[in-house]
DNA sequence: CTGAAAGCGCTTACAG
DNA sequence: CTGAAAGCGCTTACAG
């Protein structure tokens, strides 16, 4: 059997109250006192259950973290670095994975958190459906915990996110400034729309026309960037350069152009969206829009914080918009012909 | 102020003892008290709080999973996969991030995974120091929390390990049969020394001399991989083929090798070691050795819960072997003239 | 400085 | 079928 602080008080002669005390350095305790509870925690290999302590602190120093998946770089990096900070504040982290197309699980994970009674949860991931959205709200709202969503809000918590019409804006902005006036936008799903809102402000912006005919919208992965620079191309609309979704979409994009001889940029310029390490394993290296996934994680962890001990001051919750950084590699130049 | 059992069974008109009953579906209840307690749960929205129960049961349903890190495609799907397994059985998954270089934090993770009574513990990262390892092995074998020890091995615990011996191996016979008899090796940390004993296995097995000029060491990333082909290259001794201990590492070579104009499998073959997604991101898709994520993930919660379960029986600890793929793809050929 | 006791929110024999 | 009570392993007023 485990030893509890009963055995250990029993050892050392002392009654549980004080193997509490010295335990969490409380209250002023004779240093010989001191030591023979020491004694007694060392002999007996003691450790206190943190469940104990939860359950009349009424604090499990616990973080729940919804996440989509990990296996994509992104999250996982995210996931990596939320995990860092929040230990370095003493909570611990235990993670639940949903993406918004499998809305049971997701519930039950969130509610799985709210039971065991997490001091706080970050949610990284939402339902899609707007029923599911409803119900998903009045459960974590009700349920009182705590809460931060990133990448999309929830009425009365505070978000993170990416200013991705910002980001997107650089990115065309650039593509326009060296030259180029006729570029395509492959899209991801739905939820990532920011990237083409930013890809007609910055055409709005500099009196570019838009041609709807140079948008796609598709599945965030390599191989839709491969199905859509074909079926780009086999269309009569002519374009010098392409905005990318995200990376993987350009990485296909670019593996198919290169398999069809075109010299990337002199013939077309690519850019992608998230910077993943890939990016700089292909050749030429990709142009592409990173978001500060550090500065995010750090902020997401200290608003938690925040909003779990200003509860009772109940001011709007903060919406941080971060900025996101156009990095310029080999992927991008100015047309051929312009 | 959060409802409770009580407040459930006040507006109920019962016990708590009946709640209870009903929540867990224990014991025969009337249908009518059923109902009205179902009904008194639902209109206070009321969550039992599973840390009073794992109190009162000596059971957290919760596992500690230790890895060295996030932010790299193999252990985020290995991450992803057992969580999806352990959430199947009904069991919530804490995170601690440590690699082998940062034992303080790795001790206090795992500390703090005892200390929270989880039932089981996943170990896929050790401390390299032997001292460490024997503090690291004392904490967890004296906690008597079922633990399982992933690509590692900890007196007393079972294990899950991919066979690199064997893979390798594979690696090797594979460019030994397409001809090759210059094979070079560039090898991750002294942790992966497997794969290298692979290489000098098939070697030996096909009464082929290791050239132990054609071998190098160095961290298991794409900048070493560029680094050890210049170093090889820069040397006397010629080769036609590389076997790498893993993608990144393989990928840097790619690279080099063709900024220095030479064509891969045409000139150089190369195998690699993980299959990472940027394993077909790049012309040509490079062959390599991929291990089963997902059976072994499988086979970690598998063998976990059935040591917590078995744990009186105390049979010797199971350790196995898992047996990797060759995954042949476009960068490794017959040698130029052999 | 230290101990006895209440209490955190549940589960489960034990009676009835 | 249902309730009163003990107990899980701690913390913390309250006395002394």
């Amino acid at each position: 059997m485990k030893p509890t602080i009963k055995d250990v008080a029993a050892r050392a002669g002392v009654s549980i109250a004080t193997v509490s005390r010295v335990m969490n350095n409380r209250d002023r305790v004779h240093t010989a006192t001191k030591e023979k509870v020491h004694r007694a925690i060392e002999e007996l290999g003691f450790a206190p259950s943190t469940i104990a302590r939860s359950m009349v602190m009424n604090e499990t120093r616990n973080i729940g973290l919804l996440l989509p998946f990990l296996k994509n770089e992104f999250w996982a990096t995210l996931a990596e670095s939320i995990e860092a900070r929040l230990w370095e504040n003493g909570y611990t982290v235990t993670i639940g994975m949903a993406d918004s197309r499998s809305y049971a699980k997701m519930k039950a994970a969130v509610q799985s958190m709210i039971e065991r009674k997490a001091d706080g949860i970050i949610l990284c991931s939402s339902p899609a459906d707007p029923r599911e959205l409803a119900d998903f709200t009045k459960l974590v709202v009700e349920s009182a915990v705590p809460a931060v969503t990133f990448e999309f809000d929830l009425p009365g918590l505070p978000s993170v996110k990416s200013d991705h019409i910002q980001g997107s804006s650089a990115a065309v902005n650039h593509l326009i400034r060296l030259g180029h006036t006729r570029i395509a936008h492959i899209g991801g799903p739905l939820v990532s729309i920011g990237r083409e809102l930013g890809y007609r402000e910055a055409h709005l912006l500099q009196g570019l026309p838009v041609d709807e005919n140079l948008i796609r919208r598709g599945e965030p992965f390599f191989e839709f960037g491969q199905a859509a620079i074909i079926d780009l191309l086999e269309q009569e609309a002519p374009f010098t350069a392409v905005f990318c979704a995200n990376d993987l979409i350009a990485l296909g994009a670019v593996q198919e152009l290169q398999r069809r001889e075109f010299r990337i940029p002199k013939d077309i310029s690519i850019i992608g969206y998230d910077n993943i390490k890939a990016a700089v394993l292909i050749k030429p290296n990709l142009t592409t829009i990173a978001q500060p996934v550090s500065d995010m994680s750090a902020s997401l962890v200290d608003t938690l914080l925040k909003e779990k001990n200003d509860k009772p001051a109940r001011r709007l919750p903060p919406k941080l918009l971060f900025e996101l950084e156009l990095i310029v590699r080999e992927t991008t130049a100015a047309p051929l012909m312009s």
